[in-house]
DNA sequence: CTACACCAGATTGTATCCAATGTCACGAAA
DNA sequence: TTTCGTGACATTGGATACAATCTGGTGTAG
């Protein structure tokens, strides 16, 4: 999560894909954008090669729409998709967090609280999706998932876009029973109640997705086709 | 499923990813094996460009697994990342199944209910594993769904290699149950129960894994660093 | 006999060049 | 004015060539 962005990985393709999905995550990009490979290779360094290799692999994480012999997109999602990818991770992070729960330590539940009150005093729109990522994620570190863990990361991503389009939407209101919701998980996981933290967990997902499809103007209003 | 193996696509990364997909699926390579990027320019001609960017691809569904200068191959599990892909299809499965359920066609419950009874008249391994795919991927097709269908795919090519050691191994030894629970699953979709469908289809897949928990010797034994 | 340094061969990573394809603006005909 | 064809340009796809890196075996010192 907050590895160095500078060469982590020795060949460029790792380099740029990692650095291009920082910067969708980031907003600077915008579903729907179009994405030069020159631009890349000019941005990052390098030729036209391994930006090729970063935007397949980018594509299969699915950030990224590759049409042959025309060029790529920033994926952007029709309601419907983001809903599916909502209701998805309602049943796959309770169980991540089930994984996750057996192992937290008492450092992390004071993380977790800590970050949890935090994210009150949030200022903005990108301190807030921010701090609500790092809370989630803070929960499900302790589990010792191979692919359960990537794959909801992946789930998060492909949505970014649409919760920070929603947040900057509405504002600061409503977001009382958002925190509610995350004082609730952290005491469920003091306490240990494994079923109560997989329900809430369940709920919030559940909720914000409630609360997303009251608003379709922020979504790709095409079937995109194949 | 059944697209055609040539050319599908215009260009050539595609084509060699689809192919490397299949063939790993058909068990032709097997998991740990080295795969050098040359033998696959050669046997799909063409490049190494795009020989790369289908192993870019293919990393990014989890086939294959990638190693910065060093190489390629094809990717292993261990029993925990099996069994972790297992619980995660025992939550997501169901949920794809719903999606599907409500626009399950007559004919298409026909056609369940004959590949239910083709499966145990199935001779080898391969027939078994073939039957036991499109009869799930049959219950799936209705599912109006563009990203949760693809995911489960992953999830069941990931794990394919394993289906097929442990089909092999056991032989058709206590495969009767198996069955039951396919014709038990045609008549709750027949019936129209979705609250019955999504929990025979969880106890279906787990039982399978539990089935597959007895066998740690099918699996990688080591912990993959990183 | 073991451990380590080192070198040759194999393999991967990247740049440059060229071919193939699609896009878009322009102009002619209906 | 609208529609359709055409051509130049922009962009992507791929092959070859070369650089960088790793692997595995050999020889030497301890």
């Amino acid at each position: 999560m907050s590895a160095p962005d500078t060469l982590r990985d020795g060949n460029a393709s790792t380099r740029i894909a990692d650095g291009l999905r920082e910067a969708i995550l980031r907003g600077e990009y915008l579903p729907g954008d179009r994405i030069i490979q020159e631009d890349l290779s000019a941005r990052y360094g390098g030729s036209r090669i391994p930006v090729r290799e970063a935007l397949r692999q980018l594509e299969s994480d699915g950030l990224v729409r590759l049409v042959a012999n025309t060029g790529a997109w920033v994926a952007s999602l029709s309601m419907a998709e983001c809903s599916e990818v909502y209701q998805t991770r309602e049943r796959l992070e309770p169980l991540l967090l089930r994984f996750s729960a057996e192992h937290l330590t008492t450092e992390t539940l004071a993380t977790l609280d800590r970050l949890a009150h935090q994210m009150e005093d949030a200022p903005g729109v990108e301190e807030f999706l921010e701090l609500d990522r790092r809370f989630h994620f803070a929960t499900y570190d302790s589990s010792h998932t191979h692919t359960l863990g990537p794959l909801v990361t992946r789930l998060w991503n492909t949505t970014q876009p649409y919760r920070r389009a929603y947040t900057t939407l509405v504002g600061s209101r409503n977001r009382r029973i958002f925190h509610d919701e995350h004082h609730m998980l952290v005491t469920a996981l003091y306490d240990g109640d494994l079923e109560l933290v997989e329900q809430i967990l369940a709920l919030h997902i559940r909720r914000t997705r409630l609360h997303l499809e009251r608003h379709p103007e922020l979504f790709d209003p095409t079937t995109p086709p194949q």
